[in-house]
DNA sequence: ATCATAGTCGTCTGCCTGACGATAAACATC
DNA sequence: GATGTTTATCGTCAGGCAGACGACTATGAT
């Protein structure tokens, strides 16, 4: 490494952006706000700010996370916890032009979010809304009026590609989608998550007796509930393991 | 995001540090470089060094691992080319102490090479050399004068701890094992990567009968070799396929 | 000639998955 | 209250793949 001249070094602005995923009404949404200025004035991105001179990038993650949304991140090792999200980093983005007016370097992190009431908008975001992932990286860009759509300000639908990809092959192998459930949920919520997030249909009896058998995966807590109509289903809490091995697989195109 | 105002965003400096990785002697291997200067004067780190002003963070990191190594960096989606490397980012760490003298994220990157003639030194680096892995991240901390060990420079070593266990996992669902092998290769010394990468004895039947099942893996030169001993081996290239499935599985502990 | 080394092809068994039949327990409707 | 609908749960069966391991081949070393 160099020798250090801190007055040499170039300076960056180094921000957090958020790509907080959710599954409502059987789709995978994410969480967009609409832009107050300029540029992409109008347009909507992904929430994120600036970090702060003593502060690390995770926690920067977490306070963005909690002043958009009122989540609360937790640690992935400790236990689950009521508004709890999965925050993870990412990825981060440097490209020279992604921001028309100064060096911005993008650290962007991944929440995963039980589904909530209506967004708060954040202290600066005019807005804040849920939207289906469809229709934020549509090339297309087309939607009902108001609503987000894309094309996302920056290189935000590139962010929110890479995120989305990552909770697609995250869930494959770890019992990440149980973030996307309420402290208890049944096995059938499990799949529709499953579903919502891949995109296709699973055969639930396959996906029951996959769940069920790997250990670690679902704890039973003795109660049942029938919120989703029909038979009275188990409920169960996300129990201690955190890789699934063997794998579940993401049925072929 | 917030309004920008140029002159009150927090200033931060931004380097890519690289973990480089080769299989030598039967063992995973890891460049170090030994720092010339405060802090940690003497004690051994990973290469890296600032980003340019209107340089990308992928094009930094290319540069400092020419610098290192000679290596040329090739896009995973391209042709293999002689002398190239893949490299993909791993994670970035910006914790506001890493750095006791200024605030630095440091955009860390992974790099995989074939065995290489001993490094080059980069222009400020006093020596560069390969050391296993195991050496650079033992808690002990010991090992011979002159050859690097651990404790490594700032938070180095969580950084290459983070880069052997990305390399680790990737090579199970990926077909990166092949960025360790020269341009042709046997079906032996493809083993031996991974044996060497993930610190197991495979099956030289079983493995054989994966990698040459597995469609797109492996691509046959037709010429043979003997340069490992024993009975002539089938020379192959590293084939299409960047997705291996279903996966190489590592064996359990 | 014999041995050591490394590569390659087969066989067998057990586990996991996908496809799908059958039963169970709730609610809605007639 | 009988029937249909919905969702949950258990079971069966066949195919695929991985681990264990036997057998044979082709080279160099002694």
């Amino acid at each position: 490494m160099s020798p250090y001249d801190p007055s040499a070094f170039p300076p960056f602005a180094v921000t957090v952006d958020l790509v907080v995923l959710t599954v409502r009404r059987h789709a995978l949404c994410a969480l967009a706000v609409r832009r107050g200025e300029q540029p992409f004035q109008g347009r909507w991105a992904l929430p994120g700010g600036f970090v702060r001179p003593d502060e690390d990038l995770s926690s920067a993650a977490a306070r963005e996370l909690s002043e958009e949304t009122g989540l609360c991140a937790h640690d992935p090792a400790g236990p689950a916890q009521a508004n709890g999200a999965h925050l993870e980093q990412l990825a981060t983005y440097g490209d020279p032009e992604r921001d028309p007016r100064m060096r911005v370097v993008s650290v962007a992190h991944l929440a995963l979010a039980p589904d909530l009431p209506a967004p708060r908008a954040g202290g600066d975001a005019h807005s804040a809304r849920w939207a289906p992932v469809e229709s934020l990286l549509d090339k297309g860009g087309y939607g009902r009026e108001g609503e987000p759509s894309a094309p996302l300000a920056f290189d935000h639908g590139q962010i929110l590609a890479d995120g989305v990809e990552r909770a697609r092959s995250k869930i494959e192998y770890s019992s990440l989608a149980t973030a996307f459930c309420p402290p208890e949920f049944t096995v059938g919520e499990l799949r529709r998550v499953y579903e919502a997030v891949w995109g296709v249909v699973l055969d639930p009896r396959n996906f029951h007796r996959k769940v069920t058998g790997t250990p670690g995966f679902l704890v039973p807590t003795g109660g049942t509930t029938t919120r989703q109509g029909g038979r009275p289903a188990q409920l169960f809490r996300a129990g201690g393991a955190t890789l699934l091995n063997p794998p579940m697989l993401r049925p072929e195109v």
